[in-house]
DNA sequence: CCCTGATACTTTAAATCTAAAATGTTAGAC
DNA sequence: GTCTAACATTTTAGATTTAAAGTATCAGGG
């Protein structure tokens, strides 16, 4: 940005890193965000129900599919590898907070549902959850809750065609 | 929210609720965001540079701070424990990418900087980073950008009061 | 000087996470 | 049927992460 240069006088190459100082800002400060809600979270979860956020993270995946979903599933909508949810539902299953079952017409597959005593367990750790969330977001108006999701879906959409 | 209620009718129980669901489906879709991005940085990283995210992110911080910083602010700034810094500066200083000296009056403190060695390397990489990040967020329109700045500013603004 | 508490950093132990290899299962080609 | 490749999950090895304990230093009061 030398000079006084006009809108229509800015090259390309400097329009260009502009956008790109742009685009690194955008996303730093999409880090930031979620970087500052997911510690606090963490930081509740330990203090108030000495669990973590992964198996928090487990459990609502569960709550959501009434009919139960595979390790595979659980793996995508958590965006973890499968190593992972194996490990977390090793721990849940022990604990007796999920139980996972064999599939009749598919034995490579497992299905993982909600026993009552974890439904029971999540319930509660979910309501302040919700509080905690909504203590962090809640300032915000209507219409900028709106607003932000339908960025943020855009974003999403942005980012999503790369996956291949 | 039964029957036909208008907004008007919508008492205070069920109107919290439907925030407190906002709320929760707008940290959801952040938290989507930021991993679906984390995850392709982190994979090009690796595939491209052999190095990871938190690696990356300890040089950047460095580079914005030519004056060096001590351990404490990478810390804070990185937002991660101090324990994981020590452990990213002892990998970089072992491959000669970073110096940590000792300040004169304060023999506590370290103050870390870029190597020219590691000043190199970062280049290099924040050049393909950058593209990596256009790539997924430089769809974008201008406006859509400083919107989308704009509201996580806010939303960022609705978290921190909550810091003690 | 000698405490005391705070500060800066490192170490430790345990959990999490990943990529890749291993295991067992399925589906389709031939 | 047999082979092959894909699939679903677990196991493994190793890196990363965190919270908390440990070490060393500083600053201030008595």
């Amino acid at each position: 940005m030398n000079q006084k240069a006009t809108a229509t006088e800015l090259n390309h190459e400097s329009r260009l890193q502009s956008e790109d100082h742009q685009s690194i800002r955008l996303w730093l400060r999409l880090l930031t965000c979620t970087n500052m809600i997911e510690q606090r979270l963490r930081a509740r979860l330990r203090e108030e129900f000495a669990t973590t956020l992964p198996r928090f993270d487990f459990m609502a995946q569960l709550e959501r599919a009434p009919d139960g979903l595979t390790m595979g599933e659980l793996s995508q909508r958590m965006m973890v590898s499968g190593g992972n949810v194996s490990g977390i539902a090793n721990q849940l299953e022990g604990e007796g907070l999920i139980d996972r079952s064999p599939v009749p017409d598919n034995r490579r597959t497992l299905c993982v549902k909600l026993t009552d005593k974890g439904r029971r367990r999540f319930v509660d750790m979910a309501l302040a959850h919700e509080g905690w969330v909504v203590e962090m977001l809640g300032d915000l108006s209507q219409t900028e809750h709106q607003q932000i999701m339908q960025h943020l879906a855009q974003l999403k959409c942005a980012v999503v065609p790369l996956e291949g």
